[in-house]
DNA sequence: ACTGTCGTTCATGAAAAATGATTAAAAATA
DNA sequence: TATTTTTAATCATTTTTCATGAACGACAGT
């Protein structure tokens, strides 16, 4: 049961005849008739009642005939779709949490509602989680900031990041770690790339954080911070949006660790339709 | 694009792999191989992306794998319905206009009652018609009487009726066609095998209706013969579902005429499993 | 009786696919 | 680090499958 045999049957039926259906196929009608015979072999069951020169649909070439016609109409739509440079179906995205949080509602919004064919789906993580699923193929694109050089991926800048760190308000001037009076560091899971940069730049001053509490949102840990439980860094798009933001007082990270930019990143060589649509979005 | 092309690409997904796909195609790995490189080959379109030899699935081939899962499960259905033994799909059955009313709707309804699968489609005409569309490969089976022999179908009895001259209440009994009072003959469309006995009746005594009258339902036929306005002919068992059966005198036509056997006929070689459940219901 | 149409049968050549051996590169193991 | 396995791809060869064209038989319409 090929789909070169179904062809020749379902235009034997629809056009009632194996000559003519044979010119439809561009093909001789010796050919139709062996490929209908074979057919009928291999499934053990008789297509057509050959009376006169007439073929006649039994009720099982009826059956055959229902599905092979939604086979057909199947199989062409599954070409024109991988053939297709329109965006469309299923698109896997990760971001970053502050990244989902600020960035990305108003432009998916704007990117679904230009081309309503795409389903997105959006995962949240740390940078270096999203970038292990980036090169298992479980994400199609990843919006994440220090993703290492590496030859498989493709990558474009987009949104960049201003880090603050944090601290209730009132709090004094923060010009390196020695400033900050809270002991603990309030922090996302580990992997986060602001994180990262945070501890680097305690390292860079000779110093370290007493203790470092993972906190799992940017909404928590600027709500401890306020509530003087430490300190934490956030990207200033996010503090922005925070409710209370009077009870913070927040200062610039020294522009070399402070500045970050958030990349989109997807794999080389699987840049799609869908992919292109997202990119035009952003860059 | 044929199903053995889609069977590989699919297992190679699936699997995770060309070897692991060719062991379970019983096949041999540099024939998937190539499978799938032709595949992309004529799509113009990379499915895999090659990776320290491993295959990582591109959005392409991604949409090709979800449309290509469809296509094969709908592929084995087709195969298991076209093969099944089991009643299911549509049947499409003609009928007298009597038998439709009087003898069908209990059975029918048990039938489908017995296989939920099966889609009864019922449509009514003349034996003539009836014949006519059997032979056409429009009607799967016909319930109809008086149906010529032919070698092209196959039949088996299974109902008796009795026809009776039907007249107003207070006509006197009716013994040859002089005894009618009445001129007119009212009658269903032409080709209706019951008022073909009724005429061949007429002629057996060398005579003939004034005016024939046609009338498109027996309830209209026996309301008109009720009113007066002529004689007609229906089946015993029509008679007893009128309501105003107290309005009309009925006589039986003479045995050879007025005993006329329904059948069940389809066309040879044309006995699915429908039509075998069909038959069960009714002989 | 002639003519044209239709579906089928058959032998033949051409195209396509599966195979097995081989290679190259990477991963697993010692 | 060295060795063994595993993996996908390439190529030549064999096998299978398919389309073709000619011939045939059965019918339909003038």
């Amino acid at each position: 049961m090929e789909i070169h045999d179904l062809h020749a049957f379902v235009s034997v039926v629809e056009h009632g005849g194996v000559t003519r259906a044979a010119q439809k196929l561009n093909r001789v009608p010796s050919g139709v008739t062996t490929r209908i015979l074979q057919l009928e072999d291999r499934l053990g069951v008789k297509l057509f009642l050959r009376e006169k020169k007439r073929l006649l649909l039994t009720p099982q070439g009826r059956t055959l005939y229902e599905h092979a016609r939604r086979v057909l109409d199947l199989m062409s739509e599954a070409e024109r779709r991988v053939k297709s440079t329109e965006p469309g179906g299923k698109l896997r995205i990760g971001a970053m949490e502050s990244t989902a949080a600020v960035r990305l509602p108003g432009r998916l919004a704007a990117l679904h509602a230009l081309h309503a064919g795409m389903e997105l789906e959006l995962t949240t993580g740390t940078s270096a989680a999203l970038y292990r699923h980036l090169l298992d193929n479980r994400l199609d694109a990843i919006f994440a900031a220090d993703v290492p050089q590496d030859g498989r991926v493709d990558r474009v800048s987009v949104f960049e990041e201003t880090l603050m760190v944090i601290v209730p308000a009132g709090h004094g001037n923060i010009r390196n770690p020695a400033d900050i009076a809270c002991r603990s560091l309030l922090a996302f899971a580990d992997g986060c790339s602001y994180r990262e940069r945070l501890l680097r730049w305690y390292r860079a001053h000779g110093t370290a954080p007493e203790t470092v509490v993972e906190l799992s949102s940017y909404h928590a840990i600027m709500a401890a911070a306020a509530a003087g439980m430490g300190a934490g860094v956030v990207p200033a798009s996010v503090l922005d949006i925070f409710p209370n933001r009077q009870t913070l007082a927040a200062f610039p990270l020294e522009p070399d660790l402070g500045r970050v930019m958030t990349e989109l990143v997807w794999r080389t060589g699987m840049f799609s339709a869908n992919m292109a649509a997202l990119k035009n979005v952003f860059a």
